[in-house]
DNA sequence: CTATGATTAGACTAAATGGTCTAATGGCAG
DNA sequence: CTGCCATTAGACCATTTAGTCTAATCATAG
């Protein structure tokens, strides 16, 4: 395994740690101790705890997200098959089905506390939410749906409730349940279909 | 305002601080400066900080959700009702609606990590399916609902789906938006009666 | 009133926390 | 090779943390 530069290895080591312990338990002597990198050169890269977790939230937290909440469509694909391919693809991610969604856990922890990490991370949300009401709208436009259908409010929905599902606390959680829960939210939509 | 005795006070400014700050984030000398009440006393009363979070849940938290999550029928009631009834009371708890279910954060925050609150939270949460998935059960019974609708696995759609929604940041929620997202759920229950 | 146990009071402690500082090292342009 | 800047290294610091301890006070049973 070849050395990683320090900044790269402290922001993975980061996403771990705040991932599963939350900002305020996460001490910056374990991140340091687990990358075995000293303190000088942590504090040389970020003036300090926030700033290092901002950046990872920016150049990690965000990043794996793409990998699971996917909303753009595929030329021959319908909505409804883009998000059942979301679903799927979601429960076969361990760690996002056994402690959740990154985004939500620290917004849960941290937007109602702290004015930088609300902006950061509910502006990623809002921005989510637009990606999917626009999918949703597509899918109105292309006749896919009645336009019964409030893109807007039903993509909140998804969301939240998805973001509810994901991050049930692990002794409740497990692929099978996500999968048979979500299918109610994809049921719902499919009331919709023309 | 008559002074309270020292436990019960101590239990409701917990409350309060764990609600807002998470259990981490709170420290034992903020409670005690708002409460008033010097560390002795604390310490007379209970072991330690994990005890004093513990008994709070127990006195407080579990109390406060018995205001709210109301999933016994009135004699005359149909099962949609008392969830309509439901929703429309939690969508004028402002705090609720705000900041989520006080339940679910603790949930979020400290399952995963520690063995103690993972057993008593997500044993009421547990119970909170339970009761949801006899409610759901007696309409079904009722002739409410059609026996197509799985009361256990829709129960539990119900409740992350809710804890979901509630726990979005407060610059995200509001009542107006609560009620909206909670209307897809209770359509899709909707769907299931005869 | 008084003796006794429960409670209050808060100074104190050890450990952990985030953060600073200076000296050493490394890599590379000239 | 040399000089220079970026980086590494980790000892050190102030503050906050949870928790302890002993003395004072209070409430009340006798």
């Amino acid at each position: 395994m070849k050395k990683q530069p320090t900044r790269e290895k402290l922001l993975d080591i980061t996403f771990d740690e705040v991932y599963i312990h939350g900002y305020t338990a996460t001490s910056v002597d374990t991140i340091l101790k687990k990358a075995g990198i000293p303190k000088g050169s942590m504090y040389h890269h970020f003036k300090g705890k926030k700033e290092l977790v901002l950046a990872m939230v920016q150049e990690r937290l965000f990043v794996k997200m793409d990998t699971f909440f996917i909303f753009k469509r595929e030329a021959d694909e319908t909505v409804m098959q883009r998000l059942r391919d979301t679903y799927a693809a979601m429960s076969k991610n361990k760690p996002l089905v056994t402690y959740g969604c990154p985004l939500y856990r620290l917004m849960v922890e941290l937007s109602a506390v702290d004015r930088e990490f609300d902006t950061l991370l509910g502006g990623r949300a809002k921005q989510l939410h637009q990606e999917l009401t626009a999918l949703l709208q597509s899918g109105i436009d292309d006749g896919e749906f009645t336009n019964k259908l409030d893109a807007e409010s039903f993509a909140r929905f998804i969301l939240s409730a998805t973001w509810g599902i994901l991050s049930m606390p692990p002794s409740l959680s497990s692929s099978r349940l996500f999968l048979e829960q979500s299918r109610f939210i994809l049921e719902n939509l499919e009331a919709y279909t023309h």
